[in-house]
DNA sequence: GCAAAACCTACTAAACCGATAGGGTAAATA
DNA sequence: TATTTACCCTATCGGTTTAGTAGGTTTTGC
């Protein structure tokens, strides 16, 4: 299940991504375009900020702004920014490694196979999507 | 992330489809041989009995044996039966659809149409294989 | 009737999530 | 320089979920 934190970062870059070039944006003005609780809304774009995402300018006027073009945003880094691992297991991620403490022998796991392929297709998904073809095919309401 | 219910679930179906025709198997059979809580994975046995995947014998010399051959149980199925949705999202769930309270626009969202991409992909994997699938390939250790 | 095994109910400790509160700091404008 | 505006940080909190525990009841085979 995607945490409100990640949905609400794809939210707030899309609608920065619509507007490329302009900006900066105004926490307040996103957070109340895309329903999203002020405060909490200002901790995800810290952390975006803070991952090279995003830039910030302080003071009147202020607000936060892309620091890369849309189309050199990809999901998949966002994602694991925000949500964590893609994997929904730890023992097949690639960023998230983790051993289980049950299963002695991983390559003869069903489930550590199952979710392998599954892990696959998702990044097939995400690897491929960027910030920009987000905004594709949507308007600003 | 996919819980440890659904994790030993599969563990658990996979063990007895193995053996596929044998059977019953017990609990503390099952439990040992994954490292599993007994009690737990009780509980799940149970679930998966009560949706028709497993029938059970009780008293001395009972368990639980698959009711179908294996390469009639889907994972997709198992899955939203022990972990709910596969989507990552309710908004673009099959099965467990619910209505995001903001987004007041569905069609016009990007997390949504992102994560209908995603939930495509995973049931693409998902609905396709079945625990005949998981089983082939490895062996008891 | 005794033991073994499934079945059922209830509880709990811990973790996580989404949100809120309240402030501190920096920068732009006048 | 004063003031507004917005970024930045910390702490807390109620609610929910997760994984597991405990204890008892029912059915079956010998």
């Amino acid at each position: 299940m995607l945490s409100k934190k990640t949905k609400y970062g794809i939210k707030a870059l899309t609608f920065m991504a619509r507007e490329e070039g302009k900006g900066p944006f105004q926490v307040a003005v996103i957070a109340k375009h895309e329903n999203i609780s002020h405060k909490f809304l200002e901790s995800i774009l810290l952390s975006l900020k803070k991952a090279g995402f995003l830039g910030a300018k302080k003071g009147k006027g202020g607000g936060y702004y892309l620091l890369k073009p849309a189309k050199d945003i990809y999901m998949s880094d966002v994602i694991r920014l925000l949500e964590g691992p893609i994997a929904m297991v730890p023992c097949v991620s690639l960023n998230f490694y983790e051993k289980c403490d049950d299963c002695p022998d991983e390559e003869r796991c069903s489930v550590h196979r199952l979710m392998l392929e599954v892990r696959d297709s998702t990044l097939g998904v995400l690897k491929n999507k960027t910030l920009a073809d987000l905004v594709a095919n949507t308007s600003l309401s």
